[in-house]
RNA sequence: GGCGAGAUAGCUCAGCCGGUAGAGCAGAGGCCUGAAAAGCCUUGUGUCCCCAGUUCGAUUCUGGGUCUUGCCA
């Protein structure tokens, strides 16, 4: 088994620091997992790695997608996994850090073995809703994978164009393409969480839009806007991004903006420790404010279990 | 100062031709199998601005206040 450490926790919550540090103590690297950090251009808002700490620790998926390019766990736990058994190859420990959760749990428990869908399958999909109702779409899911079909809400049409398309695109249901899921590759995680109280996580998100603010995000958005990427495509959608969009359109104050930013950075922090949740990991801590030699000697003991067992 | 408009849940507002009220957002809790910074579910007793009148009954009608707001001066 390949040993990892994970880092994971809400945003804001200090795991990038944490994850720095130990990938220079291990001298190893770190691998994101972060559905937004991947998108060049988007600096700023998305809290990534600066020059500094990229020269000093080599960082895996960030900045390497055009902000319009769809990314999704299947590509992320593909090319992770490569990246991991490279690592492995040359005696490192890689550090993989993120708050994407479903990244990190597709990793760690394994995806069913599906192709890549044309995007055109889902658009079609979403063509018929001009003329069918979503009712109908989950009917017609109901039809052919009813399995699929009593897990997903009647009113969750991403998920029901979800099951639909890998039905349609495979003439399989999905639920059964997981009742058909390869064992998962298996790693031996070391899995920290840095979960702060709520009134400092939200403390801290809030300040940390004053921050983004003041180092320039409105400007990073307008030349992403001028570059010719929509508001629509996967990059911009991101918070603290499209709160933004309205203020540039002269339809709304700054300060409104500026709001609905840290609102919606709390609402998604808020879901992330829900999610967590239901995880379980090795060791969790309040602050950023760790103790490295600590973290290290739970590592090891993790890591490289005694002989003497 | 004149003529309007409004005052209802933390916020923005809907509604009641009279029978004590409801959405979105927020907040709280939860879900989550290739869009996950996404998507979805659950959760709403509040002097319906105040006073008086009409009425079996007023948040709803009438009168008078108070405050906010628009236009004109």
């Amino acid at each position: 088994m390949i040993p990892v450490l994970i880092i994971e926790g809400p945003t804001a919550s200090g795991k990038s620091a944490l994850a720095m540090a130990m990938a220079e103590s291990l001298g190893s690297h770190i691998i994101s997992a972060d559905s937004r950090q991947v998108y060049k251009y988007l600096d700023i808002g998305t809290a990534k790695p600066d020059q500094t700490d990229r020269e000093r620790v080599k960082h895996h998926f960030v900045d390497f997608l055009e902000p319009n390019q769809a990314y999704n766990a299947g590509a992320f736990v593909q090319a992770a996994g490569e990246i991991i058994s490279g690592l492995h190859y040359q005696g490192l420990v890689p550090v993989i850090c993120g708050g994407t959760g479903l990244y990190i749990r597709s990793l760690l428990e394994g995806l069913c073995k599906l192709p890549p869908i044309p995007a055109v399958v889902r658009e079609e999909l979403i063509g018929e809703l001009g003329s069918r109702s979503l009712a109908e779409l989950h009917e017609e899911l109901n039809q052919v994978d009813p399995v699929s079909a009593g897990k997903i809400s009647s009113n969750d049409k991403q998920r029901i164009v979800r099951a639909l398309e890998v039905y349609r695109y495979t003439a399989k249901p999905l639920s059964q393409h997981w009742q058909e899921q390869n064992p998962p590759q298996s790693y031996r995680a070391f899995r920290i969480l840095i979960a702060p109280p709520r009134e400092l996580l939200y403390s801290r998100i809030d300040s940390r839009l004053d921050q983004m603010l003041s180092q320039g995000l409105i400007e990073e958005i307008k030349a992403v806007l001028q570059m010719g990427y929509s508001a629509h495509d996967p990059g911009l959608n991101s918070v603290g991004y499209k709160e933004f969009i309205p203020f540039l359109q002269g339809e709304q104050s700054l300060g409104e903006a500026l709001l609905l930013a840290k609102q919606h950075s709390r609402n998604y922090a808020k879901r992330q420790m829900t999610w967590y949740r239901k995880q379980t990991f090795d060791l969790t801590i309040l602050s950023s404010d760790f103790n490295l030699s600590d973290i290290n000697r739970l590592l090891s003991d993790k890591l490289n279990p005694s002989e003497g067992l």
